[in-house]
DNA sequence: TCACATTCCTAC
DNA sequence: TAAGGTAGGAATGTGA
């Protein structure tokens, strides 16, 4: 009856009340999480330092609930959070875990837990803020040698091995739980063995985790890896299924092969092959101890990743800033960030959000790009830039909830013309004189993070921090724009248009007093006890796989054979997809690869948000995309205005492309300084014709620029200095996909270079002709080959005739086909061959004896 | 063969 | 609030 009720009432709640019938009402905040809750009334954000007052708090000696160290009990309300300032900005000396695992597979098959035993798992414990490991544990299986600087404990059954990993698990009670793929595999996988040998099975099925809750996944107030007390590790199981039960079958076979972490560092990834693990573990206690020296050193890899990526740093910034736990960045998305900005900003307005019912809506219109003037273009080309464009749209005009006025409000509340803006979509918003926005405020705050990232980011030299502050200050972008994005999110949790409307102010005013009523009638504080202050930080525990983090900031390609063996299995009648796996395996077997693949969890995700086409109508979106469409369009006009050979200027400019908030320049000039200074000149001019903060920017110079299409082009960059490029930019080419294979991207990379660093059109074309001619000599099936013409062409620009040629030749020699494809790249279905193979070996092959 | 839809990944 | 947004190229699928 009750949910009817709810139903019938549509966003309201409907209240049976005898003789009065069922009076319903909106309803406000009420499907707030409860951490979220508890986090905005409190006034804390993530990875808060909060003070437990002296006097106000007991401890609990005995009978604790969890495993923490302190449990104390406190009235909320007494609890002061200290903002993220100055001394409070300090991270907390947190413990973190990481561990690696060593099975015994069979020979060339993966191991199984359902056959093969777990033989060891090391662990590093270590402090944060500390240089060094405070503990070092490798448990075995077996008897091992002692390891200096490192426990080892061994154990004749594996139960007891298990049982005592989760045990130190319990009793180090770590922050911060870490380590490569143990997402996927490592976690899986103890879980699955410790089911199999029937050990502690009874309490990891009768704990939380019952088939019920699991059903209920969403509903749990409090999610399993983000309670710090109560939820040991191992039940953390759930989470894990989700993600694996989505594994393509070939992505399934393929992510043993383990694919060398980005750049960053040589000797990152250790390789331990399965047959030396077996074989390791049948020797003696000394080959176990080479065996744990490899394990430890596995597990120290996320450690020092972790470091040098500044992983915890930076998520804490992000926490800070958008108020949000530090796990929930890692298993939510943005919408909970912008619910936790926009419920704090509301709370302090004395507004409440609305609970809204998702409706379905038409698509809106997003952004403009504009035409191309495809070509190569060996003069430089200016890019000018909004910084921030759709956020500073929503800032500049005043854009938000609490300022759409509804159609005719404007009159009926006697705005004059002043006191509200039309926007090109038409509809009406009321100025920052009336009222000041919730969005734009929480987009103050972001952007000014964003800022002083970036100004972080400028001052650094090292090309790898470079790289990391990069990914911090674009992930502050991201979510700016995500701000904008949520107003508009199709599975909209907050369609929150409701609370829009001007005319409610009195009662939504009315109702935030009503809480404030409630909030101060909380009990009164009835403890009293301990003298002295203390001082915690507000972080949960929180599982950082490395992998996935690799994966996610710093596109780790994991690609390498899926990609080739997915689409051929895709394509291919059963006995060839049936061949193809073998050779799969074979290359298993042969070499002896691990890798993870984790492609498929982006499948799932495309795919599931098909599923349900919903759609929200909202006015706001069509606001801004409808500003930033009326700006790129003027800012083109603007600087083909100016810049004319009428005005003096030594020839017209021309927008050849943009894409959003960017236009491309031809000003007509020869040198990179020149189209530099034009650039600036035109970004400030530009930027006068629109108001604060709205600001155009010069951003680079391409000499030369190849323009393909929309979405897709290369050239050189200039922007740091005038005489020499930074580097060569690539956009959208398949030079930066990762569907094809390796060979593919590599080929339109080199050929790009010679063609755009080298100038040789004919070399570019060349390059790929010999890469295919070694293709040929592979024996390599040309009709499994695809190469289009876009090299060709660009290179004919150029070069005109001779170009020509090779295309020609190209054409006759190598091409296929393709329906009206203009050009060149072998794309997918290249099959796997000895070059894949020895890239393959280049990119994973065994360590040199060295390494052991 | 053509016109249009779907899939994947990328640029904003 | 489980899950930010649209535009768009290229390959491939589908159905007439
Ligand atoms: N992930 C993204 C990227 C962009 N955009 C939208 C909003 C941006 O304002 C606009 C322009 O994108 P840019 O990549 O140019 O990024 P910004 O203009 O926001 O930042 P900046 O140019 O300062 O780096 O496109 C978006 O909604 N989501």
């Amino acid at each position: 009856m009750w949910a009817e009720g709810l139903q019938a009432a549509g966003m309201g709640a409907g209240v049976r009340v005898a003789g009065l019938g069922t009076p319903s009402f909106a309803s406000y905040e009420a499907n707030v999480d409860f951490e979220i809750r508890f986090m905005v009334d409190a006034d804390i954000v993530g990875c808060n330092w909060l003070e437990l007052p002296a006097g106000k708090y007991v401890l609990r000696p005995e009978g604790k609930a969890t495993l923490c160290q302190l449990e104390a009990d406190v009235l909320w309300s007494d609890v002061v959070s200290h903002p993220p300032e100055g001394q409070w900005q300090r991270i907390a000396p947190l413990r973190v875990l990481s561990f690696d695992i060593e099975c015994a597979g069979r020979k060339g098959i993966f191991p199984e837990p359902e056959r093969d035993p777990v033989i060891q798992i090391c662990s590093l414990g270590l402090r944060w803020g500390e240089p060094e490991p405070f503990l070092r544990l490798a448990l075995t299986l077996r008897p091992c040698a002692p390891i200096l600087g490192a426990q080892v404990q061994s154990y004749e059954r594996e139960e007891e091995l298990l049982q005592a990993w989760s045990t130190f698990i319990r009793t180090i009670d770590p922050d911060v739980i870490t380590g490569y793929n143990i997402q996927n595999f490592d976690l899986p996988y103890l879980i699955s063995r410790a089911q199999h040998l029937k050990k502690s099975v009874e309490k990891i099925s009768s704990g939380h985790f019952s088939p019920t809750a699991r059903d209920a996944r969403w509903l749990r107030p409090t999610p399993p890896s983000l309670d710090p007390q109560t939820e040991p590790l191992i039940f953390q199981q759930l989470e894990i299924d989700h993600y694996v039960g989505h594994f393509s079958p070939t992505a399934r076979d393929a992510r043993w092969l383990r694919p060398t972490p980005p750049s960053l560092d040589p000797q990152t990834e250790p390789l331990i092959f399965q047959q030396l693990e077996i074989d390791h573990y049948n020797g003696n206690d000394q080959t176990r101890r080479r065996l744990a020296v490899y394990c430890l050193k596995d597990a120290f890899l996320p450690l020092r990743l972790l470091e040098r990526l500044m992983v915890l740093v930076n998520a804490m910034e992000m926490a800070r800033v958008t108020g949000v736990p530090l796990g929930y960045l890692l298993t939510r998305g943005q919408q909970v960030k912008v619910v936790s900005q926009l419920l704090r900003q509301a709370m302090r307005e004395g507004l409440l959000m609305p609970v809204v019912k998702t409706e379905g809506g038409e698509d809106y219109t997003g952004a403009t790009v504009i035409e191309p003037l495809k070509g190569y273009y060996d003069v430089p080309i200016t890019t000018l830039d909004f910084s921030s464009l759709y956020p500073s749209i929503m800032m500049a005009h005043n854009l938000c909830y609490t300022t759409l006025l509804r159609p005719g409000a404007a009159q009926k509340l006697g705005l004059t013309e002043d006191q509200f803006i039309k926007t090109p979509t038409g509809d009406e918003f009321v100025k920052t004189s009336v009222r000041k926005g919730l969005l734009p405020q929480i987009l103050e705050n972001l952007l000014s993070a964003r800022k002083r990232a970036k100004a972080e980011l400028a001052k650094e030299t090292d090309p790898l921090r470079r790289q990391v502050l990069d990914g911090r200050q674009l992930a502050l972008k991201v979510s700016a724009n995500s701000v904008y994005g949520f107003t508009g999110a199709q599975v909209g949790k907050l369609p929150c248009l409701e609370i829009s409307q001007v005319q409610d102010f009195p009662f939504l005013g009315r109702v935030a007093g009503l809480r404030s009523t409630i909030r101060d009638s909380s009990f009164q504080s009835k403890q009293t006890g301990r003298r002295d202050s203390k001082v915690v930080s507000m972080v949960g525990r929180v599982q950082m796989d490395m992998l996935q983090v690799l994966l996610r900031e710093y596109k780790l390609r994991s690609y390498t054979l899926n990609a080739v063996s997915f689409h051929f299995l895709g394509e291919q009648k059963e006995d060839v997809q049936h061949s193809i796996i073998t050779d799969l395996q074979v290359l298993l077997r042969e070499y002896k690869l691990r890798s993870y693949t984790l492609n498929a969890v982006s499948f799932h995700f495309l795919g599931e948000q098909k599923e349900d086409v919903q759609h929200s109508i909202i006015t706001d979106l069509q606001s801004v995309t409808g500003f930033g469409r009326q700006m790129i369009e003027k800012t083109k006009q603007l600087v083909e205005s100016k810049y004319t050979v009428e005005n003096g200027y030594s020839a017209s400019a021309k927008v050849v492309y943009g894409d959003t908030d960017s236009v491309m320049c031809r000003f007509g000039v020869s040198s990179v300084a020149e189209a530099m200074a034009l650039g600036r000149e035109a970004a400030d001019w530009v930027s006068g014709h629109f108001p604060s903060p709205i600001r155009l920017e010069f951003e680079k110079v391409y000499f030369p620029y190849l323009l393909i299409s929309k979405k897709r082009y290369a050239g050189l960059l200039f922007s740091s200095r005038p005489d020499t490029h930074d580097r060569m930019d690539c956009k959208g080419l398949e030079a930066v996909r990762r569907d094809n294979c390796p060979l593919v991207a590599n080929l339109v990379t080199a050929s790009l270079r010679r063609l755009l660093i080298d100038r040789d059109p004919e070399g570019a074309v060349s390059h790929a002709q010999d890469v295919i001619s070694d293709l040929l000599c592979n024996r390599i099936d040309i009709s499994q080959l695809v190469i289009t013409k876009e090299l060709t062409r660009a290179a004919a620009d150029y070069a005109g005739k001779q170009a020509h040629r090779c295309q020609g030749s190209l054409h006759e020699d190598v091409i296929c086909t393709s329906r009206d494809c203009p050009i060149f790249y072998m794309r997918k279905k290249v099959r796997k061959d000895l070059e894949d193979q020895e890239q393959l070996l280049r990119r994973f092959g065994p360590p040199g004896p060295e390494a052991w």
